[in-house]
RNA sequence: CGGGGUGUAGCGCAGUUGGUAGCGCGCUUGCUUUGGGAGCAAGAGGUCCCGGGUUCAAAUCCCGGCACCCCGACCA
């Protein structure tokens, strides 16, 4: 059939995630309303309901943070240039992304500044001044705000010019604790992907080739995409003494002599709402996890006539009160210039875990109908008495946080492949993930690249125990660590 | 930075041989509607990316810029 050549942009559906999903990605943020494109190069506008989803994050990671002996502070955008040239490969890692102010007050500057892609240079000058004494120690700081990097493809959420995130910046007076420190908030890390986010993560150590500039030692969390990508979705640095040595910051020890601190830095990012898209939407939007969800239930009224509205919102604004009392993250949607339809398709785009349709019917009955976002269409609908109504709704909550843990973790453990030779893992990789012996040399792993696209993304902390040594799975040679590649984001 | 493409209403697009700009969605107003993306009617909305040239006449042809998108090398 010739249809009529209608652009798939000018519809309110989304392409769909086979067809084409970096599209549907990319539709659905704007159409989920997340997000919008910035006049500035490569730079996104976070809307209010995209920034409430951000504010549930980066609210439980404060309190978590907090917890673990954390405090929040603020250091400056701007960062003179020189201090990049301190730490030989943090220049060279962050030279190509950086921006640069030239001019201030209509005067060209005597040191340009950056504009801060990450901030090690800056709290690492000041920790100097601060670090005297081991009694000055550890320091414990965070800083909220964005960077801006250079990016030169740029796509929203994932990969901005300028990002929202935290960066926490440690300092100890040994190398234990500041190891300690980088695997504790790996830890703090898994916990909101897992018991938050409902997404699965594998956390690990990152090979050398795939550390973060000027690191010994890169943890990271990493996340499959249900295009089979893995997303690097929050990262823990060991940085030795090298910062350290690069901005003196050194401490008198309680033998009274000079130390130098070992300090740390980790991070996530606003990348994590890309996460959140990618693990959890469908085709008809955004799905997400009611302990995340800035709205955990809509409630739709329906009717047909005044007559029906009067009764039908009387009943809708008791359940209202009572579920918003309840503590539920709560909507009404008593829109009238869009029919209920309209709507259902709406929250659906939204991803708003749970809707609750209250009609004449029910209004005689003394129910609601609940449709769940995470089972979608007739088999996602249900109806439940009035009585109570708070308590069903907070479990079907938490039945739907879990249901979607457990799809996405089905999804992703049925994608990691464990292939028997090098013809086999480069089918594999192609469409999912390996799991595999690795020789530990970097020749590997570019030749992998060069073959497949794919990368390393890490070691896991719980490796095959005992001492059944592998074989590198490209060269053959005796390897002691079993490694994921996939190709990434 | 290399290769390819696109700039026309808020968004998606059409615009023939050069003749003075249109469609769908959205938006505004009114009435009827509302249990899976409602209907009718009346409206509003344009530097056709920018600059120059050819021509009686340019969205359309020519020259020069700029911007953006896609594909490759780098990245949370």
């Amino acid at each position: 059939m010739a249809e009529e050549n209608v652009s798939i942009n000018s519809t309110r559906r989304l392409p769909t995630r086979a067809e084409d999903f970096s599209e549907w990605y990319n539709q659905l943020v704007v159409k989920a309303d997340l997000a919008d494109y910035a006049p500035v190069r490569g730079c996104m506008v976070v809307k209010p309901y995209g920034w409430a989803l951000w504010e549930n994050i980066t609210s439980w990671l404060d309190a978590e943070f907090k917890k673990t002996g954390h405090v929040n502070a603020a250091f400056p955008t701007l960062i003179p240039l020189s201090f990049f040239e301190k730490e030989k490969e943090h220049v060279e890692g962050f030279a190509p992304e950086l921006a640069v102010v030239t001019h201030g007050g209509g005067v060209e500057l005597e040191e340009k500044l950056v504009v801060r892609p990450t901030s090690e240079t800056i709290i690492g000058y000041m920790y100097s001044k601060w670090v005297k004494s081991w009694r000055d120690l550890p320091i414990l700081i965070v800083q909220w705000g964005s960077v801006l990097r250079w990016e030169l493809r740029t796509k929203l959420f994932l990969r901005t010019a300028e990002f929202y995130w935290h960066e926490g910046h440690t300092a100890h007076a040994s190398k234990e604790e500041a190891i300690e420190e980088t695997y504790r908030i790996l830890d703090i890390y898994e916990k909101i992907y897992i018991e938050e986010a409902a997404i699965p993560v594998i956390k690990g150590v990152k090979s050398e080739s795939e550390r973060f500039a000027g690191a010994q030692m890169t943890t990271s969390v990493e996340a499959m995409m249900q295009d089979m990508r893995a997303l690097q979705a929050g990262t823990s640095h060991y940085f030795g003494t090298n910062f350290a040595k690069a901005f003196d910051i050194q401490f008198l020890d309680k033998n009274n002599s000079l130390q130098y601190c070992e300090t740390t830095s980790w991070a996530i990012s606003s990348r994590m709402i890309g996460a959140l898209i990618m693990v959890h939407g469908d085709d008809q939007g955004l799905m997400l996890p009611p302990r995340l969800a800035p709205i955990q239930a809509v409630i739709v009224p329906i009717f047909k006539n005044d007559e029906e509205k009067t009764k039908v919102m009387e009943v809708a604004d008791k359940i209202f009160m009572e579920l918003k009392a309840a503590g539920i993250r709560l909507k009404m949607d008593d829109r009238d210039n869009v029919s209920s339809g309209f709507k259902f398709n709406d929250w659906e785009m939204r991803g708003v875990p749970l809707r609750i349709e209250i009609g004449p019917k029910d209004v005689e009955k003394r129910s609601v109908a609940l449709a769940r976002r995470d089972v979608p269409g007739r088999g996602g609908k249900s109806f439940v008495p009035q009585t109570n109504l708070a308590a069903a709704v907070s479990g079907m909550l938490a039945e739907i946080q879990s249901s979607m843990l457990k799809r996405a973790t089905e999804f992703r453990d049925a994608n990691i492949h464990d292939p028997k030779d090098y013809e086999e893992f480069k089918k594999v990789v192609a469409d999912g993930w390996a799991f595999s012996w690795w020789c530990g040399r970097p020749e590997c792993e570019a030749k992998v690249k060069e073959d497949t696209k794919a990368t390393t993304r890490n070691m896991p902390l719980d490796q095959p125990k005992g001492d059944t040594l592998g074989k590198c799975i490209v060269c053959g040679e005796k390897a002691d660590r079993k490694i994921y590649f996939a190709r990434a984001y």
